[in-house]
DNA sequence: GTTGAATTGTTAAATTTTTAACTTATTTAA
DNA sequence: TTAAATAAGTTAAAAATTTAACAATTCAAC
């Protein structure tokens, strides 16, 4: 799939999902056609810089008419993982866990939330969307029926990486941790530290900021 | 405070919070001096990387001892902005806008949520760890009366841009996103676009990459 | 058909970012 | 007190990323 061996780097990996969320967002509103140039000025890039990263997995387009919407948005797709199915889990059902099971957006691109974990016995039991919260303490059984690929941490930081240990020991492959700390797996787990005090961060040092 | 008048990268300022974290958890545990190097095989960056981070902000450790923990831990602290207090709100109370009333984090290092606001009668007139839930009809009001620097966006998609505008009329400075969408303001409003779908299709991007 | 405008894919240049090398200052230990 | 080791700050080089330029191709109008 990917034009010769070269590796695309990871600034190009990072505006995938960009431009993913703005072509389906056209193709919904049932654009045909799209130019580089015009592209370019929805999003705030360059046309270079959108035709470069493009061109990282093939050529989507074609010279004087543009990109076919639905065609790129279909290739984009294809080069997220989007047109597989994924089973995830999260582990710890607090707001922010609870928050994620009930946003019906992963699902609609194959993330499938199949349980979610927690600790305590108030909110074991219950379910969300119909997706049952179940005791911590029974997640290798359950890992142990059901193929996960993808876990969620929404725990506070202390359990954090000692969670994701034990769901690496039982074949989870990728990691989405919201924790506030960076956690650590062998370089075969997919991990993906968030942080969103960062961002809150960089909010206020841009507010401050006089150095420029 | 900043070295020359040269404009500090976009990439450094994204470094600066992921500092902060490593300072304050050593400061926390008595760590009293760290070098570049040992500081960069805990955070998985290179000393040198490390060393022109600060210096694009001041001269802040010393030659044969490295930096003091404490001191340089304040200093950035000062760079994030995090020795002001600011008063935030957010809008939409589900159960992201809840995670966030709920995380005690933000307030601890000056963020204080004053209120979130719901059009949802349900959640309107209920408070979460004192801080109450209030009607979306009354933000202009509740904004006359009390200083507002930072709002997050927790509502869906469709509303976020027009919240967004109306919050910026009545003067709200900054603005962190978490509607999947990206939100525009005018240049003197700071506005962060959080996406954590985003983050999700990078790792089912890398689950799925033959780009290598 | 033919011509001109549009627009990609690609190559080259410019810029930015990262890494390495080096100079100078400080600490520690003999 | 001195010498060796350490380590920041700084300068230079290397690498990566972005932007610009351009040749080749297609579309649309006449």
């Amino acid at each position: 799939m990917s034009k010769e061996n070269k590796r695309v780097s990871e600034a190009v990996i990072r505006r995938m999902p960009k431009y993913y969320r703005y072509l389906k967002e056209m193709k919904a509103s049932g654009i045909k056609r799209i130019s580089s140039r015009e592209l370019s000025k929805k999003m705030g890039l360059t046309a270079s810089q959108i035709r470069q990263d493009f061109n990282c997995f093939g050529g989507f387009g074609q010279q004087g008419y543009g990109y076919n919407v639905e065609e790129l948005c279909d290739e984009i797709q294809k080069i997220l993982g989007l047109h597989k199915e994924y089973n995830m889990i999260v582990i710890g059902a607090g707001n922010l866990g609870q928050a994620l099971a009930n946003y019906s957006g992963f699902e609609q691109e194959g993330f499938n939330i199949k349980a979610l974990f927690d600790i305590n016995p108030r909110l074991v039991g219950i379910s969300i969307r119909g997706i049952p919260i179940l005791d911590i303490d029974h997640i290798e059984g359950f890992l142990s029926q059901c193929e996960v690929h993808i876990a969620a941490i929404c725990t506070p930081k202390k359990t954090a990486q000692e969670m994701v240990d034990r769901l690496i020991e039982c074949g989870v492959k990728a990691i989405w941790n919201f924790a506030p700390i960076d956690v650590n797996a062998p370089d075969d787990v997919v991990v993906e530290n968030v942080h969103l005090s960062d961002t809150l961060y960089t909010i206020s040092l841009r507010m401050n900021e006089d150095y420029n």
